[in-house]
DNA sequence: GAAATTGTATTTGTATACAATTGAGTTTAT
DNA sequence: ATAAACTCAATTGTATACAAATACAATTTC
């Protein structure tokens, strides 16, 4: 018999429910704070409440919900500081990352890979592909200086930090005015990392990281339940 | 009626089973590769699979143990290059965080704590309470000042790296040797910090960190599967 | 009427039965 | 002899029933 194509039902449905609840709350189509009983989501995404538990497990590992047992489950709140705090770990994680990224012995191939991601995302923004869409090619792009930079405990942080993090991204819609921008300081970095000197590699990711902290604070005034100015 | 004390039952099966794994990886009982199957959990632990199945997603998620879907779960090999990778993470983030710290508004109480935390270390030390209860306190140390940086993120994720990373301490048994200095490292940890200068206690934390990655060098040798030569 | 108690609906926590997958050994066809 | 196909045991994946906890409303008690 012919070899049939593998169904992609091979996912397991853990995974399927993780996918798309974790979407849903990235997008802002579910709220912070709002409640996700679990027999709302079997009847929502029809299985059962096992891989729908084990995902909810998932999704408080990375602090995108908040389980309080025996109480609920809850869409994890955004607040000034959490954007702070996950911001700070960002910027020395991501130099970090572009630090070992310049001393790669073969770079190449990664050069490459950060060129395309930059153009995809740049004709992501031409044709209005929607920030999901941005926001996917901008993960690639930081996880491919990860892999340059040899450390996949590194990639699984800040993919996990980035996750988060682009929650304050979408709800301050800063890149309304800053995807070209981002697209600008990606080609920086690219081009720091091109001359192999760690020094200008991070002082670009550091400027990055800087402007992307600015955009949200300029796009947030008045979203945050804490105040800035507390 | 009078109060009655509070059965500690009260922790969920989930926990206890996470709790009783993680410390049997952690101090080698179970050794790296060595299959974990969820049945002879069951026997072991008296409980039933559902519980022991979200504790080791838990498990999976901190990376000490592997899951291969359909196949088995099996405890995370350790190697020199994620020995030196985890390092790597936490240098920067330790980094982050006694700088934070030493810009704290208010130190007096975590000062206190961080001092008692070292005299308890080093009173683990003298009368041989053993590596675990010496890398409690270790852990301690290195949360309290987390917490004193106030970024609640920043101390999930360097109690994570640091279980991850104590594996690789006990592995090596470089405490024999390294027990009392990394109390004074610590000391001079928080004699810096008292002087709210965040360079000096930088410059403090990274001769600690650097120190603990020497130990681990000098004690391991040939016991990683891949060579540090490599 | 207020406080304590009890009941009840909702939701999570756990146990267990069954399905699906994997891998290895065995058979079978060529 | 070899490679494909087939068993079969071990293990994980999923569904479902029932138990326990929680919050809140109803009830009782004083």
């Amino acid at each position: 018999m012919q070899k049939l194509p593998r169904l992609d039902d091979r996912t397991s449905k853990v995974q399927k429910a993780y996918t798309v609840i974790k979407n849903s709350i990235i997008n802002m189509d579910i709220k912070p704070g709002e409640a996700l009983p679990e027999e709302k989501l079997v009847e929502q995404l029809g299985i059962s409440r096992t891989p729908i538990r084990a995902a909810l497990n998932k999704l408080a590992y990375e602090e995108l919900v908040v389980i309080y047992p025996g109480k609920g489950t809850y869409v994890a709140e955004v607040s000034y500081k959490s954007m702070v705090n996950t911001l700070q770990i960002r910027e020395v994680l991501e130099n970090l990352s572009v630090k070992l990224a310049a001393q790669a012995t073969n770079p190449q191939q990664y050069l490459k890979e950060l060129a395309e991601t930059i153009d995809y995302q740049k004709r992501s923004v031409e044709k209005k592909h929607g920030v999901l869409e941005f926001l996917e090619y901008d993960n690639k792009f930081h996880a491919i200086i990860c892999e340059m930079a040899d450390n996949i405990i590194l990639k699984k942080e800040i993919e996990n930090l980035k996750n988060k993090f682009n929650r304050f991204v979408i709800l301050s819609k800063s890149l309304n005015t800053r995807a070209g921008k981002v697209i600008e300081e990606h080609r920086m970095i690219l081009e720091a990392l091109k001359t192999k000197d760690p020094v200008s590699s991070v002082a670009a990711m550091t400027m990055h990281i800087r402007n992307v902290k600015l955009g949200i604070e300029d796009g947030i005034k008045n979203i945050f339940n804490d105040n800035k100015l507390d």
